[in-house]
Parts: C-alpha cells; structure tokens; sequence
DNA sequence: CACCGGTACGTACCGTCGGTATGTGAGATA
DNA sequence: TATCTCACATACCGACGGTACGTACCGGTG
C-alpha cells in the first residue's frame, strides 16, 4: 500500500463506497442505479466491477463502512468502567440514538435483513452492533443484575425492541417525544427483568 | 359479481394473488419475475396489468391476503371470554406460531417495510396484526394487570421483540427448543412488566 | 337472433438496469 | 527505455418492469 497506483485505487474505492452509503441511504438499495453509484464518484462500471463482484458486494461493503464508524461510538460507552447497570443502560440509549441516524436506519436496521439475507445478515451482525448488545447482556447476567436467562434470546428480543422503537421515532411527528416515551418504556421492560 | 365475465375476472384475480403470494415467499419481492408470476398463473402479462397497476400493486395483494388470513385465527384467540391476563399470553403464543409461517415470515415480516417503506407498512398494519396487539396490551392496561404506559409504544417495542424472536426461531438449528425459551423470555418480559 | 359496446384479456415492443467482455493507458519493474 | 501489469474505460448483452395496441368474448339492446 505504498505505491501511487494502490493510493489511487483506494481512493477510487473508498469513494464508491462513499456514493453507496449515500445513495442506499437515500433512494434504498432497489432504487438506487449502478449507474448513479458510479456517476457520484466520478468513475465508471469498469472500475465498480474491479473492486466489487456485483452490487450485493458493494452494499454489504456499504453495510461494513456504517457498521464499522458505528461500533467505534458504541464500544466506547459500553468498555466504560463503572457500574454493570448504569453502563448497560447507557448502551442501550447510545444505541437507539445510533439507530436514528438516517444511514444506520436505512442500510443497517430496514435495507440488511432483505438484501443480505436474515441468515447473512445475522451472521454478520455477529461482529458488529449485535455482538456488543448481546456482550452488554452477558455482563448484566454475570454481575447478577438480572434473572438468568438464555442470553442469546434475551438479547435478540431486546434487539427487535430498540429497532422496532428506533423506527417509531424516526418516523414520529414529534421525534423528541416519542424519543422519550421509548427511552422510559425499554428502561421500564428492564426494571422488570431486574432483580429485586 | 353475479355474471360470468365477473366470476372469471375474479377467478383471473385470484389466481394471480395466489401465485404471488407463493413466489414471493419462496423466492422474495425482487427475485421474483411477473413473467414467473403470471406463467404460474396460466395468464399473461396484459391480465396482470389489467387488475393490478403494477408489480408493488400485486405486492400489496398478497400481503392483505396473507395478513387478512392471518387476523381470523388471531382475532378468535384474542376476543375469547376470560381473565384478560391469560388471554393476552394466548394471544401472543398465537402471534408467534403465526410468525414461524413461512408465507407470514417473509412477506410481512421481513419484505414488506422495505417494499412497502416502513410509513406504508405502518399504516397498512394498523389494520391488521398490529392493530390487533396493541388492542390487547389496551386490555391489558384497562384490566389493571401492567403499569401504565404509553399504549402505543409498548405495543411497537412488543411487536419488534415478537418478530425478533421469530425470526430467531425460525433460522434456529432446533426450532422446538428455541420456540420454548423464546415463549418463557416474552413470558419472562411480560411478568417483569405487571403489577404486583 | 343479429348487432354492438365494453371489458378482459393476449401480443409485441420499449427503456432501464445489472452484469460481462474486451480494449487501453498510466505507472511499476527490470 | 522497453515491457509488463493492473486499474480502470467502453461497448454491449440479456432480463425484467412497464406500455401500447389488437382482439375475442360476454352481456345487453332492438
């Protein structure tokens, strides 16, 4: 990676992943044209198709981009020292904020599942936002903040409810209403998992 | 709807519905072909256009058909005379087997806030599963079994987790056994939630 | 029964889009 | 400097959603 050449077409790939996360962000991944991914970042199909194998490759590398900038904000809050409690609940909050960002909503939560495949996408999720939720649970369950439970489910469960809650407040008329009424109604379907 | 012409149409109709809803399960909203949907159907391309204005058109015939299918056997469960507690549980145990459907699996759950945009999709659930789950954590409310809250949101977050979980049970390597604990995790969320 | 009007299709065609095959020129290599 | 290689550009193909138009059949009218 020291030569032009390979600055060069780094650069020309970064840039079409750059277009991709704008567009399918935009427009969804059905609506958005090759053609417009190309023209956005000032290159043509040729060099689409040297670095990418289709347009699936190109949005799951679009997937990876905006999962990658989303694990560095979340990790930071979740690795915190402190209370198990209040760090998970801080996560979780961080979390449906992050769900809120247009590119993390559109590409992430909505376009993902269908696009990728539930199984894929699962899989992949794995490494990313999941993977910290699912740790976060782990951690409640070890510092006996909660009732032992399977926390592979326990964690998708909670997964579907923040999405589900993101979506409501994105498309909500009063957005910083709605934001609170979903953060008391996820803290109080926690409290009740609490032990007493 | 008394004439022939009107009987054929219908049939006509139907036939095209049914093959939509097949394909687009087994294969999804893109990966599906009108070509394929109307060979299937033993028709052609003009018939389909003559009843539907186009390929989200017929889309959203299949989902009423398969959400309208779905309300009658879920509608039976939730009306049932009793302690508004137990109905409630029935309720979603029945809401969740409906999820393990392959047919409801994939075209309400999963393809249909993305082809249908997720506005869309709201609105048009309102009247369907949805509106029947956020009428029973009313009950719920009304009967005095959980706190008070935001009716709506609660229903949102609950349905979020419901289709998680089935989803999770579906792609799960022993469905039985993940079925069971996802029941006991919801059970598990919605005692944490009642009053004592 | 003959005629006619409209509906319910069938047929042929178009534009767009994802994907491919092949050419080419700038930069690395010797 | 000659050559090679890779990172693209160009031109093209097949598939698919959608449209325009032709047509046959049913149902009403005289």
């Amino acid at each position: 990676m020291r030569t032009r050449r390979a600055e060069y077409s780094e650069s020309t790939r970064q840039a079409l992943v750059d277009s991709a996360v704008d567009l399918f962000t935009k427009r969804g991944y059905a609506g958005t044209s090759l053609d417009e991914v190309v023209k956005r970042a000032r290159v043509t199909k040729g060099a689409l198709y040297h670095h990418f194998s289709g347009k699936q490759a190109l949005f799951e590398a679009a997937f990876a981009q905006v999962e990658t900038q989303s694990i560095e904000s979340l990790t930071a809050v979740v690795t915190a020292e402190g209370d198990a409690w209040e760090t998970a609940v801080a996560g979780l909050r961080a979390y449906v904020r992050k769900c809120l960002e247009p590119e993390y909503q559109r590409i992430i939560v909505h376009e993902a599942p269908v696009v990728m495949g539930w199984e894929r996408w699962r899989e992949a999720e794995e490494h990313f936002s999941f993977g910290l939720l699912r740790t976060a649970v782990q951690l409640l369950v070890d510092a006996g903040e909660i009732e032992e439970a399977p926390v592979e489910i326990m964690a998708r469960l909670l997964f579907g409810a923040l999405s589900a809650g993101a979506s409501t407040i994105a498309s909500s008329s009063d957005p910083k209403r709605t934001g609170r009424e979903v953060e008391r109604a996820i803290l109080r379907v926690l409290e009740g998992l609490r032990k007493k």
